[in-house]
DNA sequence: AGCACGCCGACT
DNA sequence: GTCGGCGTGCTC
């Protein structure tokens, strides 16, 4: 039997003798050893061949099946598409795509034998095994991982083996714990006994008789709280038969807030035009759903996938991040109950792996998820939502591999058979060039009046649509936008943030006690600390960047400086480390210091703040909405996290306080990026009863960025766009790969992309240029060394093929292929 | 990841 | 001389 084996640096198949007490199937998790260690593993191919050149001896047998049944054929499909399209080892595939913990690897502990241990151990120790002693006393457990120790105390190894030889310690080897399924002790009633019953007393009578009044089924712990009594009556009930106690197997979903439950909304004649070209696709379909904010995206998805569910098939509904759409997740547990399952990396391993087993059953559900829930594997898949498809956050560009959501998704439906539907209102250029044969037919320059759905079908393209919802619900017409130049309030003597415009529609916005959003660039994005005196100025120790200023951090005395790259983070000194001056201070504008001038130039109104500082815990979203929705604020100050899919009702305000910092950045989708925030920004007006109205500042009021989105024209924008990205050739008019090289030594960094570039430009076809290789714009994150080579290719050109190439790096030199890279940073 | 094997600096 | 640092390579 060959199986991929899940090990860093093991990539090949290793071939493993099959038990005969063992079923196993190609696609089946399981557990090998490996080395010195049990490691996850897949089964791959069953055989009967040995391998070149291995002794029968050497083969050594399957220790334990973990899983089955997890890949249908399809899926396995997926899996090796995406490791073929993004450059990747399939195992790192998989390892990308399975609930983490389940490919587990058995680890080397060290557990002290306290017993052993005389009192005054630590004082004739040499001080490295003292090191080893006192932290594996201080633990609980008196256990630690042996990379721990090292990591801990210095000459860890010859300190544990010190240890060892007097006895007081011993070596083990832990073996991997995947995520098992959840048992829980469960009560049951199965005869009262009558008054006179001389076999019980009355107590144990008066518990049977509460736990009948509680339906005679309950989980043993909620039984022993809602009798108050103890473990040992209900062992003795159940003895005498009245009582049978139960192991079951319990799925953990975390709690949701109850919901009321809601019903279908009647439709606009726009909405009904999409939902019956989505109720009419049957197999591969793919719908570009444009409705712009507030035009009841969410009431088509619902109602698209009632149907399926109907029909015994499940949905996937993809989206950017759930912390910050509480208000979409509700409204499909609204609608469709505890069919509804969240998704996402805050849930715990159990959590996960417990919804993958849900899934697996092929009972109709919803699966609500961020990026890697692409993944989820419901064998009877119906229909894929991507919301916000223009989303940044689909695409990853960490770890290998270097997928995109929405191109996984779209495989996904071509597999299984099944439509997609992207929905934004501002649509990503990608997705909106595919509907260009469409768009010919339909009306030029803006939105058309009516919704228009239009199936194009070409010869091997799947089926297209374009839907258009141009009408916000209620007929609320888009909130006019008054683009301000800051030239010119600077000019009159206002130095103040606000101009004057932007300042009276606050004052007579709270004069009738409505809410308002007040939107800048990125956290603290301007906001580093320097010396008035000798202009020093803080920076990362790890990185090439400035320390973020932030003022009010819990628990901190003084303010704290921090890294938005690597996380460091710092108490500002009282003086300046270069020149001792007092002087040391904050510059810049984010969100704190808008905060700030609120409370000067504005004081009579209240605002909240909306940042991954004040949101940094789990469900503070959530509840920092809440708030402003209850009316505890007037204005709502935050970042780009006001873009994401909030409905905020009572707002008629939105304030941009400078949309320059978006307009300039060294990359060619800083348009399109900045056409989408602020587009979106201005969406969260007038969405209720009272119309709205947008305040845009800007120091550059011609710019084509800023016009088209006054003009609400998003249409000739993503033309022109296009014709921009087409003469450079840059995606998606062409397609790109970025080669990201990073080191901890710069020379190293440097010269293996040198030598990767050489060798590639010998290589490559000619429907293939290379640029760089150069220093990445910031040449220095977490202590590492970043440079970068792009492949800039023809469109139709076939992907060069660049798995080799990770193995050709030094040993402390890592590679990152980035296959449509989004972030050229 | 963990372990073996292998080649250079500070100790008995 | 050796003990032990960690640099490199392999694990069916």
């Amino acid at each position: 039997m060959a199986a991929l084996v899940d090990c860093a640096g093991a990539q090949g198949l290793y071939t493993y003798r099959l038990p005969p007490e063992f079923n196993v199937a190609v696609g089946d998790v399981l557990s090998v050893p490996f080395g010195a260690q049990q490691v996850g593993a897949i089964a791959i191919q069953l055989t009967t061949q040995l391998p070149n050149n291995l002794a029968a001896a050497d083969i050594r047998p399957v220790a334990a099946v973990i899983s089955q049944g997890m890949f249908s054929p399809t899926y396995w499909q997926l899996l090796e598409r995406v490791a073929t399209y993004y450059q990747t080892p399939l195992i790192q595939v998989i390892r990308a795509a399975l609930p983490p913990g389940l490919l587990g690897r058995s680890q080397r502990r060290v557990r002290l034998l306290s017993d052993q241990v005389p009192p005054d151990a630590a004082t004739f120790l040499p001080p490295s095994a003292a090191c080893v002693l006192t932290h594996l006393q201080q633990s609980a457990q008196g256990d630690y991982t042996w990379q721990y120790l090292r990591q801990k105390c210095r000459g860890a190894s010859r300190g544990i083996q010190a240890l060892v030889d007097r006895g007081w310690a011993e070596n083990y080897l832990a073996l991997p714990t995947p995520p098992r399924p959840q048992r829980r002790q469960a009560v049951t009633v199965v005869q009262v006994p009558t008054l006179e019953d001389r076999n019980t007393t009355k107590r144990q009578r008066e518990v049977l008789s509460l736990l009948q009044r509680r339906g005679g089924d309950l989980w043993l712990q909620e039984a022993l709280q809602y009798c108050r009594t103890t473990s040992a009556t209900m062992r003795s009930l159940a003895q005498k038969g009245y009582l049978a106690i139960e192991e079951r197997e319990v799925l953990r979903q975390p709690a949701s807030p109850t919901l009321a439950p809601d019903q279908p909304k009647s439709l606009t004649a726009a909405q009904q035009t999409a939902l019956e070209t989505l109720q009419a696709a049957h197999g591969l379909a793919i719908a570009l759903l444009h409705g712009v904010t507030g035009s009841g995206k969410t009431e088509v998805y619902l109602q698209a996938i009632a149907p399926r569910l109907a029909a015994g098939q499940s949905a996937l509904v993809l989206v950017p991040e759930i912390g910050l759409t509480p208000q979409l997740t509700d409204r499909f547990q609204q609608r469709f109950g505890d069919l509804v399952y969240v998704y996402h990396s805050g849930l715990s391993d159990g959590e996960r792996y417990d919804a993958w087993r849900q899934m697996l059953q092929g009972e109709p559900m919803v699966v609500i998820g961020t990026r890697s829930a692409v993944f989820s594997p419901l064998p009877q898949l119906g229909i894929i939502i991507l919301d916000e498809e223009h989303d940044s956050s689909f695409k990853q560009d960490q770890p290998m591999p270097c997928y995109h959501a929405r191109t996984v998704a779209q495989w996904r439906a071509e597999l299984d058979d099944c439509p997609l539907v992207l929905g934004s209102a501002t649509p990503s250029l990608e997705s909106w060039v595919k509907q260009q044969p469409l768009l010919t037919s339909a009306l030029e320059g803006n939105l058309p009046a009516t919704a228009i759905a239009l199936p194009v079908e070409a010869k091997t393209a799947p089926m297209r649509h374009y839907l258009v919802l141009p009408d916000r619900v209620h007929q609320r017409p888009p909130p006019p936008i008054t683009v301000v130049d800051m030239r010119l309030e600077l000019q009159i003597g206002n130095r103040s943030i606000f101009s004057r415009a932007l300042r009276s529609a606050l004052e007579k916005m709270k004069s009738r006690d409505e809410q308002g959003i007040l939107f800048i660039q990125r956290r603290g994005h301007s906001s580093f600390v320097s010396c008035r005196e000798c202009g020093h100025v803080m920076m990362c120790p790890h990185c090439d960047v400035s320390l973020s200023y932030h003022h009010h951090v819990p628990q901190a005395a003084a303010a704290v400086l921090r890294c938005h790259y690597c996380g460091f983070s710092q108490v500002q000194p009282p003086t300046c480390p270069a020149c001792g001056s007092k002087y040391l201070k904050h510059f810049g504008s984010g969100t704190q210091r808008v905060e700030q001038a609120i409370a000067q130039e504005l004081p009579e109104l209240r605002c909240l703040r909306f940042d991954s500082d004040t949101t940094r815990t789990k469900g503070a979203h959530r509840a920092l909405l809440a708030r402003f929705a209850q009316g505890e604020a007037d204005v709502l100050v935050g970042t780009q996290m006001l873009t994401k899919g909030i409905d905020l009702p009572q707002v008629t305000v939105v304030g941009i306080i400078a949309a320059d910092g978006l307009l300039y950045m060294a990359d060619y989708r800083a348009s399109e990026r900045a056409f989408q925030v602020l587009t979106q920004v201005a969406g969260r007006a007038g969405r209720g009863d009272q119309p709205g109205r947008v305040i845009l500042q800007t120091y550059n009021p011609e710019n084509p960025v800023v016009q088209a989105v006054k003009a609400h024209d998003i249409q000739n924008f993503l033309a022109t766009e296009q014709q921009q990205r087409q003469a450079l050739d840059y995606p998606p008019a062409g397609r790109l790969i970025l080669l990201r090289i990073t080191s901890p030594d710069h020379h190293a960094a440097e010269q293996t992309a040198q030598e990767l570039a050489v060798q590639l430009s010998s290589r490559l076809s000619e429907d293939w240029s290379l640029l760089g290789p150069v220093p990445a714009p910031i040449l220095r994150v977490a202590r590492r060394y970043r440079w970068q080579v792009l492949l800039k290719g023809e469109i139709a050109a076939p992907l060069p093929d660049l798995t080799d190439l990770p193995k050709q790096c030094p040993a402390q030199v890592s590679l990152t292929i980035d296959v449509d890279p989004l972030n050229l940073m």
